[in-house]
DNA sequence: TAAACGTGGGG
DNA sequence: TCCCCAAGTTT
């Protein structure tokens, strides 16, 4: 069942051959098979920014990334203001620290060389299970288990696995690794996150045309679709708050960096109030704060936000200069309100 | 162990 | 509009 000539690997990596989809971190299996070795580096970033992250938003931040930083003593050197930059808008930014912490202990402490087994990469920060699986088995050719939210799906498909997530996953680990080959390791895991993605996806999965439907349980017993059941989920509140943007005749803007932990944690923006239920103005400074027409709305991961924009002309000379002021620098919550402050008819003169 | 942590796209 | 969910990790 370990050669990858067993009924689900072999299966799997044949439709793997035929279909792989194309991605820019990724080593084709007819590469592969040529010998050609994917980039540890290149993996490893991939795999953060793919963490929760879909393969569409994560393509143009990959090439930035790889085009401004080649390799992980790049990486390393960079600025953190210049690797917030870079990752803003993609989310999650505890992400963006942890890689910048995680390459400067490859370079600095590792002599550039990521570790080659689970158990050493998973030290590193922002390595987790999946992460350091992911990268153990693509990069390095170790048959461990990978299972991240596909692999859980397809598994739980598979064995049709009653036992709701996330108490299931100590079981999936388990039956993922009783499946995984020694073979192409690497492979079998993207091909197990491929057929996720496009034939045993969460709705209306394609088991008509799954290479895998002799082998799966659940599509013998008609639950496919119904598995993995998942826990119920708690309801989102809705926050409120306010925020302020200061420009002054210049066009300059008053822009804060915020503390790394918590929620948007080392990102720039712009000052403002508590996040709750009744917030309390908390202008920076005394000035002739005007509302934007419109609220901005934002949703997070575990609230729903609704910010008031106040906007002022001031005189103000340790501002953010407006040559070196770029919205896209900014996390996309930043970004709504600088647009509703440039929406409002204000005294904005940038 | 449960909660915190972003964002954009699809049904 | 709203809910789900996407190659999870950290505390």
């Amino acid at each position: 069942m370990r050669d990858g000539k067993g009924p689900i690997g072999g299966s799997l990596l044949k439709w793997y051959d035929a279909h792989a989809r194309v991605m820019p971190w990724r080593v084709s299996p007819a590469d592969r098979a040529g010998g050609m070795r994917p980039d540890p580096y290149r993996v490893w970033l991939s795999e953060v920014m793919l963490q929760q992250t879909t393969v569409a938003a994560v393509r143009d931040y990959f090439h930035r990334f790889t085009e401004r930083w080649p390799d992980v003593a790049a990486l390393a050197a960079a600025e953190d203001a210049d690797v917030m930059a870079q990752w803003a808008g993609l989310g999650y930014y505890a992400r963006a620290r942890n890689l910048l912490k995680c390459a400067r202990v490859v370079a600095d402490e590792l002599s550039g060389q990521f570790p080659q087994t689970a158990p050493e990469l998973q030290k590193l920060p922002g390595i987790g299970p999946y992460t350091a699986g992911a990268i153990a088995a693509i990069a390095f050719d170790a048959p461990v288990p990978v299972v991240d939210g596909n692999v859980e799906r397809v598994v739980s498909r598979l064995f049709a696995v009653q036992t709701p997530l996330p108490t299931a996953k100590p079981e999936l680990t388990e039956l993922t690794a009783q499946i995984t080959p020694d073979q192409r390791p690497g492979d079998f895991a993207q091909a197990m996150m491929d057929l996720g993605a496009t034939i045993c996806t969460p709705r209306n999965p394609a088991c008509a045309i799954c290479p895998l439907i002799g082998a799966c349980a659940a599509q013998a017993q008609g639950i496919a679709a119904d598995l993995p059941r998942k826990a119920a989920k708690k309801p989102k509140p809705t926050r409120h708050g306010f925020a302020y943007v200061a420009v002054n005749a210049a066009g300059d803007v008053l822009l804060e960096r915020r503390p790394d932990k918590g929620l948007l944690g080392g990102t720039l923006g712009f000052p403002g109030s508590d996040w709750s239920e009744t917030p309390s103005p908390a202008p920076p400074f005394e000035a002739d704060w005007r509302e934007a027409p419109a609220e901005v709305r934002h949703t997070f991961t575990h609230f729903h936000l609704h910010l008031r924009v106040l906007t002022a002309q001031v005189e103000g000379n340790d501002f953010t200069a407006r040559a070196q002021f770029a919205p896209g620098d900014l996390p996309t919550l930043m970004r709504k309100v600088w647009d509703a402050a440039q929406s409002a008819d204000l005294p904005l003169s940038g």
